[in-house]
DNA sequence: TGTACATCAGTGAACGCGCGTTCACTGATGTAC
DNA sequence: TGTACATCAGTGAACGCGCGTTCACTGATGTAC
């Protein structure tokens, strides 16, 4: 009966049952953790919500701290490529593709509160802070190496203001400080667009075409 | 015996000592929520590092949630305290002012914490989320009166792409960016004075003096 | 293919513990005469 | 000033509760022959 699924069985169906609880409870932590914060997050409750019992969480996770360092371990892979999809050969379509990326995660309840959840958890957890900060300076270095091709056609008013590495740091608190602005003051005192408009009046960039539609049509 | 501390006694002793009491309750609460977080953060510490007991906490806030808006209602004010004595009559003390509130706020771990944690619940409680808002609007606003003064003189090419109260926002967000990459970078990536240096990028003014020294010496 | 045994993902009741809150009590402070 | 009583900030043991974690158990899946 090697039937449906076959493919040289890459996983057996009890490894496969496996990984897909892991991605179940993995899922359910995300929803928990944003919701409720590290602390008040049950273990019960990621276990309801993910259709398992409590014991079989500590089947896959030592702790519910182990459970939570998994998560952001996911979270940030999938932030780093998010992030990376940023880049466009056409530089209106980048910093469309960032105002959308901006408005995506304020929008999304859950990543902007698992975001400021994981800062906390990572400054008050120092042995966990290095993780951060690494995810942060990989980033860093993918947008450094974007600006780096274009550094020597920068006004000069802006290369003699600032370095090219703290051009990046400029650009990546603007993102963390709208996000923020932007779930509590809402769409309207910080509209999508504000971010890379901002960011041309920084590089001394003319402002982008007003409509920025991609190929794909569809109203 | 109406001697020391007489001045028509304004407060008997019982309420004196009692006042003294909700200061120190309120001022270990900023500690323990700060290092701990709301929820994980407990009662009985509060009460050990306030140095009084726990029965004590209930005779002055009704409960632990109200015993943190509490604390947040003194924060919010110390806040807008500290942010309106910014503003100077020379920008370049007035940039060299917002330089130190973005590097003690950083450096300050519980400033920085307790900061976070109030967007936190903020965002988790829609009901208090208003009282958030209007604080950053209330702060906006005074941003915004200093910079109406001279929008008029500003770049032409900056008043094209922003208007002056997203220019505000886009301030407030650097600002809270800054704070929070500088909390995970360290001081190096994120030099104290980065944020005025890509404020006047911003507001296309000039560089400021490299050394801003106020009028009261003392090395 | 069929049978016997081994493995192990998943279960859920039970555990010990720390939490927020209560409340009968204490004693210094305030008030009335 | 002195005395008797009232007030009330502060105490800390006790409460009920929900938590993270454990563990003996179940049964489907995997393996050996």
């Amino acid at each position: 009966m090697t039937e449906s699924g076959g493919v040289q069985a890459p996983l057996g169906r009890r490894a496969a049952t496996k990984a897909r609880t892991r991605e179940s409870l993995l899922d359910a932590a995300r929803r928990v953790f944003a919701e409720r914060g590290y602390g008040p997050a049950s273990v019960e409750e990621i276990a309801r919500t993910a259709g398992v019992s409590v014991g079989s969480v500590y089947v896959h996770f030592a702790s519910k701290e182990a459970l939570f360092t998994a998560l952001v371990e996911a979270q940030t892979s999938a932030d780093a490529a998010a992030k990376a999809a940023i880049v466009h050969d056409d530089p209106d379509e980048t910093f469309a593709a960032l105002d959308r990326l901006v408005a995506d995660v304020a929008d999304s309840r859950e990543e902007a509160l698992l975001d400021a959840e994981v800062w906390l958890y990572a400054v008050r957890h120092p042995e966990f802070a290095g993780r951060l900060a690494e995810h942060e300076v990989r980033l860093a270095r993918l947008a450094g190496e974007q600006l780096s091709r274009d550094w020597d056609d920068l006004d000069p008013a802006v290369r003699d203001a600032v370095r090219d590495d703290e051009l990046v740091v400029a650009a990546a608190a603007l993102y963390h400080g709208m996000i923020r602005l932007r779930r509590v003051l809402g769409e309207d005192a910080v509209p999508s667009d504000l971010y890379s408009r901002v960011l041309r009046l920084i590089l001394r960039l003319p402002p982008g075409r007003t409509d920025p539609s991609p190929g794909t049509a569809a109203p």
